[in-house]
RNA sequence: GGGUCGUUAGCUCAGCGGUAGAGCACUCGGCUUUUAACCGAUUGGUCCUGAGUUCGAAUCUCAGACGACCCA
């Protein structure tokens, strides 16, 4: 099963003999392989050009025909063909074609001097005429042909899935471009990014189950954060107008392919503001998100056709719900009414729901969510399932708060935040009342969230956008797992064939 | 949490009650224009784990592990 472990172990040892490495402590490439196919893609067939180049990556497939041979060498930019002929290479050194062809191995990092050729089929090739063994690879590369199919290992060995698959490739590379001009478009706006706690007393901000760990040499009981919110409020309340955070969040929570137990969000807050404010900011950030990443705002996701060429459409709650369902919950003067119209449209109605505010966003989710695949801000939430929000300055019992919908998932969510500090204590100790009732995801009271309050918050419009499935979206990803290099899996049960027993 | 499907060589997969298979990879031999190179030979297995049914189980049954997808 380790034959061919120990097969490459005893080539390093040989490499090791003519004083190859096998691993070399660096290396000087004169090209990446797509700046040479660019520069010379005028040279003709069969012709060469007496241009001295070294490249180095990882050889991934060898064509050896007697006194002559061809390896596919890749490094970040793309792929290069290394020609190697018997009679140039043993003139520059004794055996070193023999060398080249029995030591060197498809997955094996080398670097690779000389000059380049054309060959009579097309392909740009280094005429190699040197090389250097960089890293011996003592494991086989996936079938060069299927690549990795195997879901799980593609996750649970995530290097390979990428050394096979350009498009694992490609995803992470729009979420670092991704990444990268949402920070650049805020910076460029004034916005500070500022580092908050990850290890919190009191985990606030979410409707969510926090992880639980512990601070030894305190002896303190600490939860990961659920999220950024009420740490960025402080600082705005401290005096910065326009922070943000892009940064890790801990939720403990069932895995689904929209769902990772820690993921990446970014929290946006602006003094002097609205929700309407946030509002045009998120169409216009994510908009050049995603220009920037996709080449334009159309894009196709999962086959289906978006348009995120702003404006997006904007509907209230009620009335999404209204027109999906037929329900009008303006209607509603109690909880028992609302149930009974909703079990009558054949909606189910959890108990946990105990208000006509907390029905209508199970109507919304039931009958609305999903269908919701044009980009849509969804207006004006019951101000039962919004503790943080600010009363509407028109309708009573609602907050305002926006949710932006694309392709039926949440991707954005936003409010006009609450700044009257006797306001947040009653609406954080009805949270804490239904925590103690059993609702293990509702929140709790930070007091020194209030002090800060109290101490007093402009006029602030704050804003959270999912990365992960924003990410999704413009890499065409099925599952939150596609956008996450190393998701959350279970541990294997037994050690990995083929790894050394201990 | 429920349902469906999957787990066989390093990789991709076939085999579905009667001796464990193929392609690629590996090893050896041949080959100076290949690019899934080709030709020939060899090597490689806890058929996910455990229990059961059976003369006989990779195959059927039950339980478990891990994963994927759908639903909550």
């Amino acid at each position: 099963m380790s034959d061919l472990r120990e097969t490459r172990l005893e080539k390093a040892e040989a490499l090791r003999a003519i004083g190859q490495g096998p691993y070399a402590l660096g290396f000087e490439p004169s090209h990446r392989t797509a700046a040479l196919q660019a520069d010379h893609a005028d040279l003709a067939n069969g012709a060469e050009r007496a241009i001295e180049v070294a490249v180095a990556g990882r050889v991934m497939t060898r064509r050896v025909m007697g006194k002559l041979a061809f390896f596919t060498l890749v490094d970040e930019s793309g792929p290069i063909q290394l020609y190697l002929e018997k009679a140039t290479l043993d003139a520059a050194a004794p055996e070193s074609f023999a060398h080249l062809t029995s030591l060197v191995d498809a997955g094996d990092l080398i670097g690779a001097m000389g000059t380049l050729r054309r060959t009579d089929r097309g392909e740009l090739s280094v005429k190699v005429t040197g090389w250097q063994m960089l890293s011996k690879s003592l494991q086989p590369l996936p079938d060069k042909w299927h690549g990795l199919a195997d879901v799980e290992k593609r996750y649970r060995q995530r290097y390979l899935d990428l050394i096979v698959s350009p498009q694992t490739r490609e995803t992470f590379r729009r979420r670092a471009l991704a990444v990268g001009a949402m920070r650049r478009w805020l910076d460029e706006r004034g916005f500070l990014e500022i580092e908050t706690p990850v290890l919190q007393s009191v985990p606030g901000g979410a409707d969510a189950r926090p992880f639980e760990t512990h601070h030894n040499a305190l002896d303190l009981s600490l939860t990961l954060r659920i999220a950024t919110e009420l740490h960025l409020k402080r600082l705005v309340v401290g005096g910065f107008e326009r922070v943000y955070e892009l940064g890790r969040i801990f939720r403990n929570e069932g895995v689904s392919t929209r769902h990772n137990p820690e993921f990446t969000s970014i929290e946006i807050y602006q003094a002097y503001t609205d929700y309407l404010g946030m509002l045009a900011l998120t169409e216009q950030l994510i908009a050049q998100v995603c220009q920037q990443v996709c080449g334009g705002t159309r894009i196709s996701y999962q086959g289906t056709e978006i348009d995120l060429t702003p404006p997006w459409r904007r509907a209230t709650m009620h009335e999404l719900v209204e027109q999906a369902s037929g329900l009008d919950f303006t209607a509603f003067s109690s909880r028992d009414q609302a149930a009974a119209a909703m079990q009558a449209k054949g909606l189910a109605v959890p108990e946990l729901a105990d208000s006509v505010g907390r029905l209508l966003v199970e109507a919304f989710e039931q009958t609305v969510e999903t269908d919701l695949i044009q980009p849509t801000f969804v207006l004006d939430y019951p101000v039962e399932n919004s503790p943080l929000a600010r009363a509407h300055r028109s309708k009573p019992g609602l907050v305002e708060r926006f949710e932006l919908f694309i392709a039926g998932r949440e991707t954005a969510n936003a409010f006009s935040e609450l700044t009257d500090p006797l306001d947040q204590r009653q609406r954080l100790e009805a949270q804490q009342a239904r925590k103690a009732a059993g609702d293990d995801e509702a929140q709790s009271v930070d007091e020194d969230f209030i002090h800060a309050l109290e101490v007093g918050l402009p006029p602030t419009g704050g804003l959270g956008i999912g990365i992960d499935r924003l990410v999704m979206l413009l890499t065409d990803s099925a599952s939150i797992r596609d956008v996450i290099a190393f998701p959350l899996l279970r541990p294997e049960a037994p050690a990995r064939s083929g790894e050394p027993a201990q």
